[in-house]
DNA sequence: TATAAACACGAAAACGTTTGCGCAACTTTA
DNA sequence: TAAAGTTGCGCAAACGTTTTCGTGTTTATA
């Protein structure tokens, strides 16, 4: 790569000093007319811009968020980080993504990395494994130095920061309301293992529409996915029972969309035999048969809310409480579930 | 944000030069070992870390390489930014991700501030607006100050820099020549506008197939899909005809999706009626119903080389002349296009 | 005991920028 | 013509590092 010019360059070319260029270079009445327009002229040929590492080294700023996610192939995360991004640029920040890839010593690691000094604040939204062993000190060290955090979607309570979170109670509650209103009676839950916060919540939400409907709760009704096993059969142990359910609601739409595949495989048909819900931020739902009838979440809003939340605590526009931003699904309902 | 502690700090305390601490921190032999051993205490203790902006600056290397892609919210640059974070991590890079938004505008105004010292290369894939005007005076820029570029999946042939692609001709090719396989006799096309390079690639790739099999092409048959109107519609005006055609080979994952969904309603039946195969690189193929046959792009892959040719080419490790790699598709038969 | 080597640390430059202040030289005012 | 003001530019510090080269003191060698 060919050195870049720098004031430096540019000020040994016409004999001045380097402030000389920096001001001539900002129109600065400092400087005559003359030689302004000289250098302009001539830093304009070379097509000089300023070093941004300099400008960021001085003003102790760099207008850049950095973002770090589990994973980034996954609809979910791609909606929020659009959002994020969208957002940040309006306001003239631009976005780092780090992948944690659900392992903790990689979030650790980019924490460690994104922290020494290369962005002005974090947006995370934390992987499974932390989750699982409830380590939390590489966020504490963060808060204890008032860096600018921003927790989404997987978030811990106990941790004093921004969030924004999904509406996953009142939208598991919507859709298994939705579910009595067609008339199911043994709805079956498919969710993940209890420490991913997103699905017990979720479970929550289940739990308390059957309660307010006078549903005893059936716990043999109640999947925990292992994401470390195999999906499928996991699934099949939902529907290939002696007395299969007469719905599911289905945390994601993967889960969704595998158990629309085996009860069709099983003969059963939707949703006469079995409507499901599932939760969606993609495009699958869209495109089974039947359609899925689907919890969506607004990722997109999510990441602007995140940006937002994030960017007025980096300049001091926020109030000292931190905000917890919750936003709302709705439900779309398509023919999984009518009948 | 509380401030950081840096070595200016760190001698303050102990009364020694910077020079000393920054040794000291290093382990150098140069310090005694007791001074080493309190001062190490000490930055341990206020967790001290290197400032990332200074050692940039002073190593005239950020390790970061700048993405810019068309958009995120697509399966298919998720894999690729999926490949290239993780590359690049292993080589001890980081990524800062900007999104064109299809948008001329914002494509030159990403490039112009990643370029201002922030990374130390850029990955790209041009946006739809510049490959529809032809205009790549910015990209000339960048080359002629020999700025280490990879341009992936959207490139443009004129531009003398490394570059990586799907091999579009290729998956075409073997697309249609599976459907002339199973007996298929009028193959529509459903392709996007000529500029969109990926589109004329598969284009050519049917058309050799056709031809190789002494069919003569139907132009009428071929259907260019503008995605600033409608996209139902415009598919609809496929399947919706008097004599429609018995087979289909769409561009992407959306399009044969729709395709598949369209045909349906009119009661076609799949693949009896008619065939379809996709390129994908999404999850909606796996769980329509048929599931559709598809060219399946490996996206991961494609990042992993784009990175890879990258660094090679900023860490001057890379042959002089420029490189393009072609990253090969292979062919999921599901049960679309399996009679 | 003079000389050489080893030890422990500091000064300063460099990366590229911005900006407050100082200081000549010139121009205006009384 | 002396005092005051204006114009046009340079100096130097600051942001936080690393690293080369000195330098003064102590220890070992002849």
């Amino acid at each position: 790569m060919k050195p870049r010019i720098t004031l430096k360059k540019i000020a040994k070319e016409f004999g001045v000093s380097i402030s000389t260029v920096s001001k001539a270079l900002k129109d600065s009445h400092e400087i005559s007319e003359e030689v302004r327009e000289r250098i302009q002229a001539f830093a304009d040929f070379y097509n000089y811009k300023p070093n941004s590492l300099a400008l960021q080294l001085r003003n102790q700023k760099t207008s850049v968020i950095g973002v770090i996610i589990p994973e980034i192939v996954h609809h979910f995360f791609s909606t929020v980080i659009d959002g994020i991004e969208q957002y940040a640029n309006e306001k003239g920040y631009n976005v780092m993504v780090c992948l944690s890839n659900e392992s903790y010593q990689k979030e650790v690691s980019n924490i460690s990395v994104l922290t020494r000094g290369s962005v002005d604040g974090l947006i995370i939204s934390i992987s499974r494994e932390t989750q699982e062993n409830e380590n939390y000190q590489h966020f504490d060290a963060l808060l204890n130095d008032d860096f600018p955090l921003v927790l989404f979607d997987r978030i811990h309570d106990k941790l004093q920061c921004d969030k924004v979170i999904i509406d996953d109670v009142g939208g598991a509650y919507k859709a298994a309301n939705h579910l009595i209103d067609i008339g199911s009676k043994r709805i079956a839950l498919i969710t993940t293992q209890d420490y991913v916060t997103v699905g017990s919540l979720r479970k929550e939400g289940y739990i308390k529409s059957l309660k307010n409907h006078g549903i005893v709760i059936d716990e043999s009704l109640i999947y925990k996915i292992d994401d470390n096993q195999n999906l499928y059969e996991q699934i099949e142990k939902v529907i290939n029972v002696q007395n299969p359910p007469d719905a599911i609601l289905a945390v994601n739409e993967i889960y969704a969309a595998n158990a629309l595949k085996i009860a069709k495989e099983r003969g059963l048909t939707i949703p006469d035999d079995i409507a499901i819900i599932g939760f969606t931020s993609g495009l699958i739902s869209e495109f089974t048969s039947p359609p899925l009838t689907s919890v969506v979440q607004h990722g997109y809003l999510m990441g602007k809310q995140a940006a937002e939340l994030l960017i007025n605590r980096i300049e001091n526009t926020a109030p000292k409480e931190f905000q917890k931003e919750v936003i709302s699904t709705n439900l779309k309902i398509r023919k999984s579930t009518k009948r």
